[in-house]
DNA sequence: CTAGATGGTCAAGTGGCTTGACCATCACCG
DNA sequence: CGGTGATGGTCAAGCCACTTGACCATCTAG
């Protein structure tokens, strides 16, 4: 029986393949690096005693954060079917982190907002996300770090025709 | 039925909740630029003919472009199981882009190889990330995307102890 | 030489999605 | 104003990409 592996810490490119020169696709950084922020994510989730939150949930409550949503807004937000984000959506209310409620000027909508609870928890990965570009400032350089965050906000809405892509990773 | 959703061409934010002034979640900027970037090389490689590739491939095919791998290093690379590397590795096989040998040194150790079919994939994996990072630098400027490289470069060694970390999104 | 470790596979199971169908409600057009 | 089409959402079933637990063959180290 064996675990998900992770890379040891051994020399960079053990791995990969890529030549040195060339370096490393830029795929591959954005793969690693939300990977790391994820897991991160969760990791200190986790120590902090929240160990029922699944990767899609930070998004959504991000989502949330300013006012009620729907789940065809969930949908869009992640790039998945509504029956998908109807599920997660009932995934994340049975946990207590979300409340649907009945649009009164729209009865086909169910209006989506957060519960107390959920507004704990969008505050702990607030601060956690916060932590990890703190230390990702670090390691890069604020200045960087800057770069990188307005350069991938550029490529991203000029790539998807002004508006945000969906979130969910192509996998 | 709906179909997976994709967030239209509105004003950015339209969906994500978050404050203008504090930005994206740098998560999500990863998120939306790896599903950009691998939802891309998909598209493209389609149009090229080439319509049974998963996205784990890309990353297997440059793992290999410099000399033989085995299952575990995939599953490192990859971050899953051995098993699951090994049903990965025989669709590829299957269809046509690997090839297994038995290493003579170790034959508890199965190599695999590139085959002819496979290193034509890999050659327009290579273009194609090519094309998409030039439009890139196009949007973001070349020295900003640059940077960016640089800088997610740093993080995801300093974050994982000197080691590139697996590839496949935490979700 | 043997016990433990490692590379890899077998078989079965699970979770997170999709599909196709359907229902309730709203909007628009004649 | 009524009917048709669109939209928000859910039901039920199925699929795919992974994991788990077990096992076999081979290598390594003591």
């Amino acid at each position: 029986m064996s675990k998900p592996s992770e890379a040891p810490a051994t020399s960079p490119g053990d791995v990969s393949g890529e030549e040195p020169g060339e370096g490393i696709a830029l795929a591959r950084l954005l793969a690693m690096g939300f990977r790391l922020a994820i897991t991160g994510l969760h990791e200190r989730l986790a120590e902090r005693g929240w160990d029922d939150v699944r990767p899609p949930y930070g998004f959504v409550l991000l989502a949330l954060r300013t006012g009620p949503s729907t789940v065809t807004d969930v949908a869009a937000l992640m790039g998945m079917t509504k029956q998908a984000a109807s599920q997660l959506v009932d995934a994340m209310a049975q946990s207590g982190y979300l409340v649907r409620t009945v649009d009164e000027s729209d009865r086909r909508q169910r209006a989506l907002s957060l519960s107390a609870k959920g507004r704990t928890l969008l505050g702990a990965v607030e601060e956690i996300y916060a932590e990890i570009e703190a230390e990702w400032a670090d390691m890069a350089g604020g200045d960087d770090l800057r770069t990188t965050r307005d350069a991938l906000t550029r490529i991203v809405l000029t790539a998807n025709d002004g508006a945000l892509p969906a979130v969910r990773p192509t996998w």
